[in-house]
DNA sequence: AATTTCACG
DNA sequence: ACGTACGTGAAATTA
């Protein structure tokens, strides 16, 4: 973790530009072009139905869920993702906070629920009620720390790990989890009793009944233990989102059949899915995306998908 | 061959 | 006392 020390010397800027600059180019500008296919002439990424043990798909060869998004950079090598010709357009749909309206569905938490039914911003609710404000006086910080906390729970976060990941003193992120198990009590007993279930039991399971067996979970080893507890809490979320997907992938892949689409279903990016659009057919498939994704796992909130179209992978975002 | 680093959700 | 946020894959570096 260079960046940590990015104050201390301004080489570190520096490097960290470098280390930036050297992946984008190995992994992705001088990696990518020599894998397209001569006869089709597009990358083919191959989808590992049975390698993540949370029920996620993967993508080697070459790894497509992976292609930059984040630094000014890296959204370059992202416009490189084009339609077949230019009677296309690229379609992406994802989902919306998906792993945290689970939490909520999973855990029944009221308040949680609460805030997923009126179409609140979930981070700016959650901060809401950590710090005893109105929505209305949510600052930008405040939004900031509860989103870490959002994100932080669903992997079993400590007050360490919050506190590095948020650069805040450990005793303000204890503060923040704390107040998170009072305004969330659900989600703290269902966290509890994940790793109850999995300590009696052997195994967690997702919303569908996919399970991740824990062998560790009654470790003497403090550490080895954690890690398998934290395995537990996070596992079915996770799992649950990406069964959830996949249902939408085999729903929308009948509904294309049935209209006889030409459009094509292209890419997985775990919330994301992604279309080579034919551009007659854009306002048809829109409302059957939106809808086959929002539907193809009910939950106790409301599931809701994103979508827009572009010139390329990026515009499409 | 194992580890480190970094790209993504 | 101890270590400390989930899941992947690819390239470069270390040994």
């Amino acid at each position: 973790m260079l960046a940590k020390l990015s104050a201390k010397h301004p080489i570190v800027e520096n490097i960290l530009v470098y280390r930036e600059l050297s992946k984008l180019k190995s992994t992705y500008v001088d990696a990518l072009p020599t894998m397209i296919n001569p006869r089709t002439n597009r990358v083919h990424t191959s989808y590992n139905q049975a390698v993540a043990v949370t029920g996620r798909l993967s993508s080697n060869n070459p790894n497509l869920q992976n292609i930059p998004i984040r630094t000014e950079r890296g959204r370059e090598v992202r416009k490189a993702f084009v339609p077949r010709n230019p009677e296309y357009t690229l379609l992406s749909a994802d989902y919306s906070q998906i792993e945290l309206r689970i939490i909520a569905a999973i855990s029944e938490d009221a308040n949680m629920i609460d805030a997923f039914r009126s179409g609140l911003d979930i981070h700016t609710a959650t901060a809401a009620k950590v710090y005893g404000v109105e929505i209305a006086d949510v600052t930008p910080d405040m939004r900031r720390n509860a989103k870490s906390v959002n994100f932080g729970i669903i992997y079993g976060v400590s007050a360490f790990g919050l506190s590095e990941n948020l650069g805040i003193a450990r005793s303000e992120a204890k503060t923040l989890i704390d107040n998170y198990f009072i305004q969330y009590p659900s989600i703290k007993k269902y966290m509890e009793n994940q790793v109850k279930f999995a300590q009696k039991t052997g195994y967690v399971q997702t919303l569908m009944g996919r399970k991740r067996w824990l062998k560790d979970i009654n470790s003497s080893n403090a550490v080895v233990r954690g890690y398998a507890e934290r395995n537990a809490i996070n596992m079915p979320i996770q799992g649950t989102a990406a069964d959830m997907i996949k249902l939408a992938m085999i729903s929308l892949h009948k509904t294309f059949r049935e209209h006889n689409l030409r459009s094509r279903m292209i890419l997985q990016v775990h919330d994301e899915l992604v279309f080579d659009a034919h551009l007659d057919e854009v306002e048809t498939i829109k409302p059957l995306i939106i809808e086959g994704m929002r539907n193809a796992m009910p939950l106790a909130v409301p599931v809701e998908a994103e979508i827009g179209t572009g010139r390329n992978w990026l515009e499409a975002h």
